[in-house]
DNA sequence: ATCAAATTTTAGATTAGCCTAAATTATTTT
DNA sequence: AAAATAATTTAGGCTAATCTAAAATTTGAT
């Protein structure tokens, strides 16, 4: 039906919209795909053709309907393999991403509705992101930042902002993970950095860090 | 590193010299892959660059040893795929071939040792057919069709030959599968149809059916 | 050994997805 | 409200994989 690249564009428009904006540009997107505008101009005339987005030229472009279910599916799919693979295939959370990509674009309606049964019909991958359910439907998630907690708070870690390997591999290290019970102790002023405690110990992070974990009060 | 074009052209080269012959033509592999022999030329110039294949203008082609490397290794993950739908997810063996032909593309090494392992290593796919080991060794099968043997010769159902799902789904129905002890009670001599015995009920057979059966003698 | 038929290759196009460079349109600054 | 800058699109090309039609080569039948 779609094309691997039509299906990539399509998700890329997707992540790009869901950071509030109504429209996403031209150049948002090259970047998120690593091509060039031109090519991106390209696509999305075929994107529109097929009313999967809506576009006029200069003006920016949106999903359709159409487009956005298309988005959810393949969305869907990727973070039921990645819970697959970190569940049932002994992978790290730092080591899914790749296959997924490649995973997601798999086409079979048994094969989803299977892997999902199997899984016991999680509601959030590996990374503490939700799974859009089979109609499509996604919760939104309260999680915030944990910066923007203060000294005496008591949060519980949901997931993260940067997927990266290396920010994964950093929180496995210092023994961070979905599900902590994480206490602020303090907040210095002066670059924002935290003093945390987790499991009893007392660990310092930079304030980059804490806009990278997700987080909701106890 | 190879498209999944290649991947396809070097599987079909694959398959078409296990009948035996040398060396495949291009008109055997342009019917295969349903495309045209003008096509096939291109590719086999490409993968010969390439030195998959051994390949003069003419003379026919047949695998190098990277080449057959390749395709034991794809061959591989196809059954090992089928193996897991019917095994882990509920599919029939008539309803796999088309994901796996998805899934067999699916590049990465950890997937597919812990596929190996989740299976427990097992030695044939969901049809009898046997799977290469992860340095690309293959155990040649000393099954026959179950057209060449007498009557009352008793036999084990190993495999098939045709993997169509109509062929599959008329095993399914008539209650024939793999492991199942054949009796040959009568072979008709006018058209070669057999009457055999499985699970102690009597079943008439064209000799086109009995044909894709493989058996060994019990 | 010659000629006809079949097979295979070459020549020349097409489409998807990508590129660079140039032109166009929108936005920001003065 | 111009002018300068930034964003976007168009123009023109490239590669991979496909096609049809024509040419070249091999095979096989007299
Ligand atoms: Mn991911
Ligand atoms: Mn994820
Ligand atoms: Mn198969
Ligand atoms: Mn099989």
């Amino acid at each position: 039906m779609n094309s691997f690249t039509e299906e990539n564009y399509i998700k890329a428009i997707y992540k790009l919209l869901e950071s509030g904006d109504e429209t996403v540009s031209t150049n948002a997107i090259a970047e998120r795909m690593h091509t060039r505008a031109a090519s991106v101009t390209d696509m999305l005339k075929k994107l529109a053709l097929k009313k999967l987005i809506n576009y006029q030229r200069y003006q920016g472009v949106s999903l359709t309907g159409k487009g956005e279910k298309i988005a959810l599916s393949i969305i869907r799919k990727h973070r039921l393999w990645e819970m697959f693979l970190v569940e049932k295939f002994n992978f790290k959370w730092d080591e899914v991403h790749d296959v997924a990509e490649q995973l997601e674009h798999i086409q079979s309606d048994k094969l989803i509705e299977e892997l999902d049964k199997f899984l016991n019909y999680p509601k959030a991958d590996p990374h503490g992101d939700p799974i859009p359910d089979a109609k499509g439907k996604l919760l939104a998630r309260k999680s915030k930042s944990l910066s923007q907690f203060s000294v005496n708070d008591v949060c519980i870690m949901t997931g993260v902002v940067d997927h990266s390997p290396a920010f994964l591999q950093y929180l496995d290290k210092t023994g961070f993970g979905l599900g902590n019970e994480i206490k602020i102790r303090e907040v210095v002023e002066f670059d924002k950095s935290l003093q945390i405690v987790v499991n009893k110990k007392t660990f310092f992070i930079s304030s980059d860090v804490a806009k990278n974990i997700l987080v909701i009060l106890k």
